[in-house]
DNA sequence: ACCTGAACACCGTTCAAGT
DNA sequence: ACCTGAACACCGTTCAAGT
């Protein structure tokens, strides 16, 4: 019984049952041990969640020849891309990673990477930094919008529709004219939307910082 | 005793210890009451929670003469503004919001608002919709880094960057030349500059979109 | 030395009994 | 009709007893 196997049955438990319905008893039982024996592994039911959470985070890979002759722009996407492909894939874990900031060690091997990139693109070292916050925050909150807790199905996506539709149309009226369109667009797009809206930005303080050195700190 | 003092009074405990230590018993005995009453106004424990969390939304107070004569980026700066210190009244609160789309009649007014004040603005339908959207989370997520649970408080933030520097330098080179500046800047600092960056990428969507309407729908 | 059954205090939730 | 004490099933966690 080792602690990597006690993080990945935790995970295959989470994506099936969901993180509230997650019991150590469970986890014990999928083990074929008891819940005492977690406890020689990890000091208690946060810092297994926290495993969890990096544990990820570690699946999201990008093979670095693949951001290689890329723009700034078009790697920062492939990351990105990646990223939200996994988060789609645990869905029912999405709260774990929104709820607070990560520090596993994978969380910091993704940040030291994502922040290289931005400085062999010639991005300042706070506008390298700030823009890796930016964007992870831009993609699982998004992640968290269509699948999180509360959040539709994708089979009862009309049904969304529908309850905006239902509203008091004099008290919501800008909501009820922008219900059809957001829910008729496919998420995807929507997704690559927003982030494109990001990276504009961070494009223009690059060529600002670019301009004005002495204002790279961003203030 | 009516809904409105057990929901005043869950946040009041909700600020004061924490959202894990929230008991039941604890919320009704601070009511002078038993656990059985608080179900008579509630389902359970998650729809008392999600009342919680519009309840703070309600508490984001913008007198809508205070956006008179304002161009669209000095009216979404203060909307921004007063969310954001709202957020940080609440820091023990901020996964409840982060963790789900809130849906609740105060989480539907403060979106009906800025997707008409977008509106206004000339912004076109789903342009404003997706504003809304990015700039929700980006407050969000900046507050959860900033007071969210394993962040650090105010207290220890140069723990926090001797934390970062004690890693090893050859692993972590990026973030490490990132963690002085990164702590030292105000974080007041932080979140305005990452909104205008939003909000460049915003002003440049809209400028295109009156440019060519036909592509207003953003793909 | 390592593991774990069984217990502990406490949780969210329910319901029969009170007013 | 409305409220609630007391109980229920179950949770995370602990530790003395096993191997």
């Amino acid at each position: 019984m080792d602690a990597g196997r006690i993080v990945d049955t935790a995970l295959k438990l989470i994506d099936e049952v969901g993180i509230q319905a997650l019991t150590l008893r469970m986890l014990a039982d999928a083990l074929e041990s008891g819940t005492a024996t977690l406890y020689r592994h990890f000091t208690g039911k946060d810092e297994l969640l926290a495993l969890v959470a990096d544990r990820i985070l570690g699946e999201v890979r990008v093979p670095p020849e693949e951001l290689d002759g890329l723009s700034w722009r078009e790697a920062v996407n492939a990351v990105a891309e990646a990223f939200y492909g996994t988060l789609c894939r645990h869905p029912n874990a999405l709260s774990l990673l929104a709820a607070q900031v990560p520090v596993g060690p994978n969380a910091l091997r993704a940040r030291e990477r994502l922040i290289t990139l931005f400085l062999g693109h010639g991005f300042p070292v706070g506008l390298a930094a700030r823009a890796f916050t930016a964007i992870g925050h831009y993609v699982i909150g998004f992640a968290i919008q269509q699948h999180g807790p509360g959040a539709p199905g994708p089979e009862d996506h009309a049904q969304l529709r529908d309850y905006y539709l239902s509203l008091d149309p004099a008290a919501y009226p800008a909501t009820m004219a922008a219900a059809d369109e957001l829910t008729s667009v496919p998420v995807h797009e929507e997704f690559w939307f927003g982030l494109g809206l990001l990276l504009d930005g961070l494009e223009q303080a690059r060529a600002v910082s670019l301009r004005e050195p002495e204002a790279a700190a961003g203030h």
